[in-house]
DNA sequence: CTAGATGTTAAGGT
DNA sequence: CACCTTAACATCTA
């Protein structure tokens, strides 16, 4: 689920294994992911250079090569993978690098929905999408409630609204959401100054213990809601049947008498 | 067979 | 301008 602790274990996870190698060859298997950039281009400016570093920036994550940085987003089924036989080649594998060594790295993408681009700075990308700043690195508490302050609508809508905050997506929002005791569908104008100081703490803590977890449910605190996320889900602090509510077109799952 | 799934965006309405 | 809902995108699974 690639929201901003897949996307920074995603970082990481290039990080670690395909900086500074130089790139034999580049293949896009489905021209649907491109965005602004056609293959040619791409491969263009790609091949023979390295991966010098990496940033990201909510659910993105740039690479920086040759005169500018590629741009990976993973829509809602995506991730990368490296590795060396081709018997380890992901299905649905949309672009494809090879590098000097043998080794490949492959974006893995089933449903299409992301999307793989090219910029000249992220900076630019950012301000022409008018993304708001990064969750876990550009905000404060202050900072935090100025975003919010004066907006209309329900506190979930506005946390996964990209151009407000970067970063967070329907499952991390109810985290969120749940670890501040806040309801989802409270209007953001009802928020009170503790909540927001609350809904801020909430938002640093479960950005950063998901990504210490690996962006793993599995290996979530014993207190997240995440895991329980389904028809059947009980609240993990008081027991209580989860409620579905459907806000922004997404559905959220939230513990009625521990949110309010 | 159908509904729904982590995201984004366009279109049309309030 | 801000916000809402719905549909669409493509594919798989419960």
């Amino acid at each position: 689920m690639p929201e901003l602790p897949d996307v920074e274990i995603f970082k990481r996870y290039l990080d670690a294994t395909s900086l500074h190698q130089q790139i034999e060859k580049v293949q896009v298997h489905h021209s649907r992911i491109l965005s602004g950039v056609n293959q040619k281009t791409l491969q263009n400016f790609l091949t023979g250079e390295k991966f010098e570093k990496t940033s990201r920036h909510g659910k993105h994550l740039f690479a920086k090569i040759g005169g500018g940085w590629l741009r990976l987003h993973f829509g809602m089924t995506g991730y990368l993978k490296y590795y060396k036989n081709e018997t380890q080649k992901p299905w649905h594998t949309r672009m494809h690098i090879r590098f000097c060594n043998d080794f490949q790295l492959a974006y893995v993408n089933q449903r299409l929905l992301g999307r793989v681009g090219w910029v000249e700075k992220p900076e630019d990308f950012i301000s022409r999408k008018r993304l708001g700043p990064d969750a876990l690195n550009d905000t404060d508490c202050h900072r935090f409630k100025k975003l919010l302050a004066g907006r209309k609508g329900f506190l979930k809508s506005a946390l996964m609204n990209q151009k407000v905050i970067a970063g967070l997506g329907n499952v991390y929002t109810d985290e969120i959401l749940f670890q501040a005791r806040v309801a989802p569908d409270k209007p953001v104008e009802d928020v009170s100054a503790k909540e927001f100081a609350a809904l801020f703490k909430s938002m640093q803590t479960v950005l950063c213990k998901a990504v210490e977890a690996k962006a793993n449910p599995e290996q979530f605190p014993k207190r997240f809601i995440t895991p329980h996320r389904s028809k059947d889900g009980r609240c993990p602090r008081c027991g209580r049947k989860l409620e579905k509510i459907t806000v922004a077109g997404r559905s959220g799952y939230f513990c009625p008498r521990c949110q309010v």
